[in-house]
DNA sequence: CCATGTGTACTATCGTAGTAATACAGTAAT
DNA sequence: ATTACTGTATTACTACGATAGTACACATGG
């Protein structure tokens, strides 16, 4: 089942914490078509959080097109299983684009940045492979 | 005289996009210490903003230790001219911490994300000297 | 049918953050 | 003192996110 990672604390609301997390899940083929989301009440009791937030965030999913509603029976993944690597490059890209920016700002060497970014990368590799064991 | 570039359309408040800019500004050297910043009434007539919103973003400026406040006088930068580029790239890292964990999320290899943040970075610095010429 | 599980509509309320309006406070030059 | 700049404190308005409660709609299995 779908995990969530909500930062209550966070700027960006809950209910866009959620909808990002599905949308890069489906796109990465981590959750696929026909595979059920965890109900509204499931997910508000885990993280404490309201129903109508979820179901805010499941209703923005709809309109999206990466899941599908279905009354009385919860919400199944709609998109095929996994996206082309360009199409998630494009959902990559506007995380770049702001590092990018703030990098000019700061005048900082693109290759500074890119030796930089490549690190960040590497971290959260290793802490991704550590997660999975632990699981 | 320093420029800003808001967008009041955008996610971040204005005020803290004023005090992200400026402070990268600083940081880069591109605004020393001594210089003024525009006054709070000339920023919100040209930016058409509120005068308050110009001068909260200041404050936190000045808590921040980057300017000083002057009644009666005006701004101006505080912060030795030019920082080091160690602390600079701390500046970065949040950036580029968001863009590594939105690539894990889509499943993309770090060298395809490095990829794409070279092309990112090298678009940035030809549209910079577009720029400059054209001033 | 009914119990229990799904998701939803609607309305009201609360808290917070961002912004705006007004009136005030300090400096400098005339 | 006056004028014309500077920044500021206070207060209020507004929008948005999140919550709460209630009532409803659909599916499934007993």
């Amino acid at each position: 089942m779908f995990r969530f990672d909500l930062s209550p604390a966070a700027a960006t609301p809950l209910y866009r914490q959620m909808v990002a997390q599905v949308t890069h899940a489906v796109a990465a083929g981590a959750l696929r078509a026909g595979e059920e989301l965890p109900s509204v009440r499931t997910v508000a009791h885990d993280y404490v959080v309201n129903p109508m937030t979820v179901s805010k965030a499941y209703s923005l999913l709809e309109q999206q097109g990466v899941v599908e509603r279905r009354r009385g029976m919860g919400m199944i993944v709609r998109a095929k299983s996994s996206v082309a690597i360009a199409e998630r490059l494009t959902l990559l890209q506007p995380a770049l684009d702001h590092a990018a920016a703030v990098a000019r700002q700061l005048g900082i060497a693109p290759d500074d940045a890119l030796t930089v970014f490549r690190q960040t990368l590497d971290q959260r590799h290793e802490q991704a492979d550590k997660d999975t064991l632990h699981e």
